[in-house]
DNA sequence: GTCAATGCAAATTGTTTGCAAACGT
DNA sequence: ACGTTTGCAAACAATTTGCATTGAC
């Protein structure tokens, strides 16, 4: 991992008056070296397996802080959990799940980011954030 | 509300060996003739002010039919609380959510819909479904 | 040593389920 | 009259919160 991700989570942590735990570390490690969406369980699990104890309620409050300085995304699908994943270094891309295995697939449309900035201009908004996810089945 | 419509949910009700009951038809009946985006608590507060007696358990079990039926459409925001639409007579849309006001406006784009059709074919899937959110902000 | 962070368990919230009473056919 | 639906209250699951203990600085 970059030095530079490092210092701008510590920098993170002094904006909002938070110290640099192991735990709140920990849980950023995690996150910005594993590609893939992960929900607070699974992260708990994996970081309990490398002997490093987090709780739930440590994970949620440490998750949410990675989410406002943008070092991850939250998506919450229609099952209602949230998921996290590494935002940093990785260009935006948005989702394609798969309906049978649940696989999660990434993807990116300049065109479509386009065509919707100008929807939203139209409209008079302007885009803060979005979410576009494609429920597919493999073609047989 | 077209009569063809009472017929349609006679119908999806007769195919799972559903009774027609006043609350599942209340129920219907709402969300068929409100234009608007409604949690489980908003409809059962609707209807208990028009004195019609519906429980949670009961709003579950017809909306997750509705769904099932297209009737309606569920959306679930990250804030983890699913809202339902009608779906009948509407042409397909997606949403943009103004993140001050809560605000949900209706947009659609035939163009972004040709594209992400071919980005999932593109990598051997077809889409089922999709979900597409813009959160924006007023432009000051 | 001080004040904040942690973990636990209890609380909360949206949703689901089991079951006796009420209702549609 | 029958079997289904309903409402209630209890169960659940994800997330949040209060508080005594632990830990960073």
């Amino acid at each position: 991992m970059k030095n530079s991700y490092i210092i701008s989570f510590k920098e993170a942590l002094k904006k909002e008056n938070l110290k640099f735990t192991n735990q709140r570390y920990s849980i950023f490690k995690f996150l910005v070296n594993n590609d893939g969406h992960y929900d607070c369980d699974s992260i708990i699990n994996y970081l309990n397996k490398s002997k490093i104890k987090v709780s739930k309620a440590t994970a949620y409050r440490t998750l949410d802080l990675l989410v406002k300085y943008d070092f991850c995304r939250k998506m919450v699908l229609d099952d209602g959990i949230a998921r996290y994943e590494n935002k940093l270094d990785t260009e935006h891309h948005d989702h394609m799940i798969c309906v049978d295995t649940g696989k999660i697939i990434e993807f990116v449309s300049p065109e479509i980011e386009k065509i919707q900035d100008e929807i939203a201009q139209q409209k008079g908004y302007k885009i803060i954030k979005h979410v576009h996810q494609l429920f597919v089945k493999k073609i047989s």
